[in-house]
RNA sequence: GCCCAUGUAGCUCAGUCGGUAGAGCACUUCCUUGGUAAGGAAGAGGUCACGGGUUCGAUUCCCGUCGUGGGCUCCA
């Protein structure tokens, strides 16, 4: 009995038979460049029969969904392709993620980049023969005892955590693997693949499971997108910040001080801009600075709860009278504790509330070897750090206060690309719901007040208190956290930390700890990819160079420089005995905002040949003229 | 810390199927005095990361350590 079921299908109405694949419904044309389809809202596969009534929007290879499917189903090839090459070979896991793919492996022996070429020629050859790609549903528990013949234990204990009472498979060739889809048609849809890398991975993330081999691949829906999606990757990796610190002369590393950059003289210049720029803002903004000690006797850490807490992460030390004795120091990996001291030098009333104090105070952790990573992953660091001590009633002026320099700053160094987020109670955590998800609650009419839009991380909260993350991604779109504001009802418990309330009666004032930079560090790491190393000008270590075309201008091309110097500005003369062309592309490579140009002529006319970095038109003027667009420069507000 | 890769001159990289090393750029000196992204020549510069092992002989092969890179984990 076939009954007849209506379709709109691409905005078209018509009737087929009940039962029909929607692949059929498709017309030959369309067809080749259809990877899946939308059902009543669903994305499914072509090969779903279509039994009611129903809308279908077809999904293209090209759409963000069609992209999705089609990693999916290349994630699935590469999975076929190595199980083939290596038997003994488990499979766990392979997701689509930002630009491609991976697939987690449980190998007889970790895979190796060698191994990818061979993966890769086996997984042409699949798509090549075109298998069909067929969706078949099992009951679970006969799909779990399928998976523990086949030796695939990673896959049962996936089934075992699916509620569901009939899970969907997927088999392409003699070859089959749970999955929920939906995939492309057959393997011949994968015509623009590539495998990108091998890494280690923990079983479900965690570093008790053991150590899966894990490979990275991209897949899109033409050669020519894949071509053009590597030539945009080599691209990033030259606005690399570890490349342009080094072009640019702003920084080293050394192995003597493992994650501790050495800033150069023109990388010093931007770390101290930067506090000079924040410290401006301090005053705006009501921030008082301090100073304070870099090493504190344990006793410190056992009270604030970083012995307990974090002393895989901090450099322990003894000072020279105990020498050979235990170590009963350590660096500070954090200001807050000592902090708490200035707290409560005095005796606090709700007058004195809320009290801002800001720390540029070196920093140290010992981060995890692996973690490492130029200057966005260091062991020794400075934070734009301040710590807010205020009422509970304060909260919500404090962080729109935080909130409110956060775009000051932002905005005055370009960053548009800010993703704010609310880290929310986690399992373990101190203090009653209620309270917390007030505090939640505060943070996020906070950020409604500044027009900031941000997810909820939830459970990511720290266990003293929610927190305000912004995260910026960097040039090869790794996310960096860079501000942050937290809360804290821990702290003040810990060092029992009062005020007196207006009616005379004691009270424990709530913490605030904010970074708005984060750590200088890493804020200069991310600032460099972000701008490929142009600088904003108050920020570029040199503003001016001046190039003199030979001896002979050598006097006045000095004496122009160090009048530029004399108006404030950091400026310099390039007076070597080299060509001008020569000069003028050191001075492009090291990103040095304006060049002044002075031969013969300009020394006649007191006069420069201005050119702007990248190229820019050079054209003549008079030093005052240069002088004054210096000076129209603009500022960070 | 774990997995994979990697470590040769200040930088970028060749090279040695085991007989102690090269290039370009940078550096020094000389020539050249120039008009908007590399003028020319000469010179100097390396315990081939470090420590063991195998070998007549190791920079090369093996093991370990350290660093670096890509991930995992953690976080600013």
């Amino acid at each position: 009995m076939s009954t007849e079921v209506v379709v709109t299908i691409g905005g078209e109405r018509r009737t087929a038979p009940s039962g029909t694949r929607i692949a059929e419904l498709i017309d030959g044309e369309r067809r080749r460049d259809t990877v899946a389809a939308r059902l009543d809202g669903q994305i499914v596969d072509l090969g779903r029969a279509v039994t009611a009534d129903a809308t279908i929007e077809l999904i293209s290879a090209n759409s963000p969904e069609g992209l999705e499917v089609i990693r999916h189903s290349t994630a699935h090839l590469m999975a076929q392709a190595v199980q083939s090459l290596f038997p003994g070979t488990q499979v766990t896991i392979g997701p689509v993620i930002e630009d491609g793919f991976y697939y987690d492996f449980a190998p007889p022996r970790p895979f190796t980049v060698d191994d990818l070429p061979k993966i890769e020629a086996r997984m042409r050859e699949l798509a090549k023969a075109n298998l069909p790609v067929e969706r078949l549903e099992e009951p679970r528990e006969a799909a779990i005892e399928r998976f523990r013949r086949m030796g695939e234990n990673y896959k049962v204990e996936i089934i075992e955590h699916i509620p569901e009472t009939v899970v969907s498979l997927y088999r392409q060739g003699d070859w089959i693997d749970l999955c929920r889809g939906p995939h492309v048609p057959s393997t011949g849809y994968l015509r623009a693949f590539k495998l990108t890398g091998v890494a280690g991975a923990y079983w479900r993330g965690d570093e008790h499971n053991p150590m899966l081999s894990r490979i990275y691949g991209t897949a899109f829906a033409t050669r020519e997108e894949l071509e053009e999606h590597l030539k945009l990757m080599e691209l990033a990796r030259s606005r690399d910040h570890r490349k342009l610190g080094r072009e640019m002369g702003l920084f080293i590393f050394d192995p003597v001080a493992p994650g501790s950059p050495f800033f150069l003289p023109r990388g010093a210049i931007i770390y101290n801009q930067l506090i000079e720029y924040v410290r401006r803002l301090y005053g705006r903004y009501g921030f008082e600075e301090v100073v304070t000690p870099q090493l504190y006797k344990n006793a410190l850490w056992h009270t604030s709860g970083h012995w307990e807490n974090f002393r895989e992460n901090m450099f322990l030390t003894t000072d020279g009278e105990n020498r050979g004795g235990e170590l009963d120091y350590a660096f500070k990996p954090m200001n807050c504790p000592g902090h708490t001291y200035i707290y409560a030098a005095e005796k606090r009333s709700y007058r004195d509330l809320p009290l801002r104090i800001a720390d540029f105070g070196r920093l140290h952790r010992a981060e995890r070897s692996g973690t490492l990573h130029g200057l966005t992953r260091v062991r020794a660091m400075s934070q734009d750090d301040a710590h807010i001590f205020c009422t509970a009633g304060q909260v919500e002026e404090e962080i729109d206060l935080n909130l409110r320099m956060v775009r000051d700053v932002y905005g005055a160094l370009g960053f548009e690309r800010m993703e704010a987020k609310v880290a929310t109670m986690p399992e373990k955590h101190m203090g009653d719901e209620a309270m917390w998800r007030e505090h939640e609650a505060t943070l996020g009419r906070a950020l409604d007040r500044n027009g900031l839009a941000y997810e909820l991380n939830p459970g990511e909260g720290a266990f003293y208190g929610p927190k305000i993350e912004i995260d910026v991604p960097d040039a090869l779109k790794r996310r960096w956290q860079l501000a942050t504001i937290q809360l804290d009802f821990n702290m003040p418990e810990r060092f029992d930390l009062t005020y007196t309330t207006s009616a005379g009666t004691p009270a424990r004032p709530v913490m605030i700890h904010r970074a708005i930079l984060g750590s200088l560090e890493r804020f200069i790491g991310v600032l460099l990819e972000h701008t490929g190393g142009v600088l904003p000008f108050w920020l570029a270590p040199e503003q001016v160079r001046v190039l003199s075309l030979s001896e002979k201008v050598e006097g006045y091309a000095r004496e122009i420089a160090a009048l530029i110097k004399d108006k404030g500005f950091r400026a310099s003369a390039d007076l070597r005995n080299e060509k001008l062309g020569f000069k003028v592309r050191e001075a492009e490579l090291a990103k040095v905002p304006y060049m002044a140009v002075v031969g013969e002529r300009e020394a006649e006319a007191r006069s420069v040949s201005l050119r702007m970095l990248r190229g820019a038109k050079n054209q003549a003027m008079s030093l005052d003229a240069l002088i004054e667009m210096l000076k129209s420069e603009p500022l960070p507000s």
